[in-house]
DNA sequence: GACCCGAACTGAATCGATTCACAGATCGAC
DNA sequence: GTCGATCTGTGAATCGATTCAGTTCGGGTC
């Protein structure tokens, strides 16, 4: 029912062709045919199917973006990022979460590769490398956002999450805490393992550092961690924590805000990781490492576009150094 | 390259026919051609093509989702009940950022639209009323999110906002505030208004509310409004302030704790709107009209997909009632 | 044994845009 | 006046999965 290129090009009286090269071609075509096929589009409310462009062009013109957490702002300033360098190469990102668990993960990575994406950028919770290895076979390069990539088998864009840990550490050091927790999970995410390896290395030593593990990085399981810290004895509580991202920070603070007992800074210094938006307009102010979240997202879409137009490319790997905002959150106890 | 149904077909030693059968009508098909067609399948590691489908079928299995901003954490809180819904029904959605800007809105429509998607959510910000009838005419079916339908002719799931501002500043007045503010925009945003004209209705009187706009709801306007209240002379502030939404109120709150003599909610309380999960953690922890978020997105796919599966049916508007939830910015003056 | 029926499978036609080898037309140069 | 070059425009072939009118075959009925 809907208008086609056919129903176009007889309105205009002019062949298929003519039309596809008036759409895709405008300098081959003579300016008075281009106007008559661009009144019979009009006329016609003729919209181009894209199913039909990418069944011939073999690929979409769409990019797959699997983030952990599209609730954590981080992650939305990640696609922002993304999308901002896609829309200038004319192309669409879809967004999918998913949500920390590799179910999920597999099931966008799946879709994607039906859709044949012209690419995949993703922040990985399971095994994906097999599957990537998989559709890069199909012509679909993939890059890992925020995380490095293990061996150099495919590029990645990342923040030296080692470093940052250690600056976290180093921070509540310096401020004269000595009891440091670091609360942050699950460990197949290679992020949270970085973090508290740079906290332990900050610390000299591994035994120094409680790490109490959470089942996501999120606010509900900051609270939840938060409570339990807040039911010990005070002589039993760490007097600084390390927090995998500011969403867990901000759970913890939440929980702590609640125990008129439990004071921070006071008692506990408390350090978050991503610097979002929020981070700043906590209960306390909250002290966190700053990733550049834009420019990640930014960084990775360009290594995607470049490997997607010259699929011989060699793997890249760009870290970037994440930055310590201090703010009241980890300030010196009186 | 890549193996397609015709690959698997002559490995299995079957038709192409037989291999689309095992695939979407496995019943129609004996037990060992099955399992030979599966086995094909597994060793040319075949996936199927997409645009080629949807090409064939019309329609994609995709819906489009279109929110006002999706840093905000209410609009990701729709989208993942837009999803949930949509996945119990093996769709996907594919989420685009309109950023509150009329252009970028109608670039979706447009994407959407060459899509064929099999429906469109979205919370508008431009006239969309045009669009979606031509949508429409093609097939596509729309729901409006987060916004009653002017007219009947679009369904909509949305909250009621003139009783969710007129709670706002009930509220405000009970607890003995008398020189009110709104802070928020911009107008062409429908919600923005409906909450101005509740707040209006509670005071019984236009010309009680101070209205400040802001260019968009967002952390930093917020801010923006924040700063130009706290340099105001005290006696020429408002002592109650209704935000447009928590993430406006989230900027005042920061602009406003910057300045030591400016006390939340000792000089100004303070009321926002969406009760999105950082509220709780603020400075001070937020006074907010809590919207169903999840169940927002959820109903709103619902509807979609019950006019998808029947174009006939007319539209529906679904209103849910806001709450109030009391906090600290919103305690009554010593 | 003739006939019918359903189950299992076949393969050509189809969806709509793009591409590309080819055809006409126009113009300038020699 | 002819040849070649350039510029416009043509339309059949193509991408890959699905569909549906047919074919084949085993078995049941009278």
């Amino acid at each position: 029912m809907p208008a086609g290129v056919k129903d176009v090009a007889q309105r205009a009286g002019v062949s298929v062709g003519t039309v596809s090269n008036v759409l895709n071609r405008p300098d081959r075509v003579s300016a008075e045919v281009r106007d008559r096929v661009a009144q019979a589009i009009a006329d016609l409310g003729y919209v181009r199917n894209a199913a039909a462009r990418q069944l011939r062009a073999g690929r979409s013109t769409t990019i797959g973006l699997i983030v952990l957490d599209v609730r954590n702002p981080f992650f939305t300033d990640v696609a922002r990022g993304a999308e901002d360098e896609a829309a200038e190469h004319g192309l669409s990102v879809t967004l999918g979460n998913s949500d920390e668990n590799p179910a999920r993960e597999a099931a966008y990575l799946d879709l994607f590769d039906e859709q044949r994406v012209h690419g995949v950028l993703i922040s990985p919770i399971g095994d994906v490398a097999g599957r990537l290895d998989r559709l890069r076979a199909r012509g679909i390069p993939a890059v890992l956002v925020d995380r490095a990539g293990a061996d150099g088998r495919v590029s990645s864009v990342s923040v030296d999450d080692v470093a940052g840990g250690r600056m976290a550490a180093q921070h509540l050091l310096d401020t004269g805490r000595r009891r440091l927790a670091f609360v942050g999970g699950p460990p197949s995410i290679r992020q949270v393992v970085d973090r508290v390896e740079g906290a332990r290395s900050a610390l000299g030593g591994a035994d120094r550092l409680e790490v109490l593990p959470t089942d996501a990085l999120t606010v509900l399981e900051g609270r939840r961690i938060g409570q339990a810290i807040a039911d010990r004895p005070p002589a039993a509580r760490p007097d600084g924590i390390f927090a995998a991202n500011d969403l867990i920070a901000m759970g913890l603070l939440q929980a702590l805000a609640m125990r008129r007992d439990v004071e921070v800074p006071g008692e506990i210094a408390l350090v978050g990781f991503d610097d979002i938006d929020f981070a700043s307009a906590a209960v306390v102010p909250l002290t966190s490492v700053r990733q550049p979240s834009q420019l990640i997202g930014r960084t990775a879409m360009r290594l995607l576009l470049d490997e997607a137009a010259d699929p011989g490319l060699a793997p890249r790997q760009v870290v970037f150094q994440p930055e310590l905002v201090v703010r009241a959150s980890s300030a010196p106890p009186p």
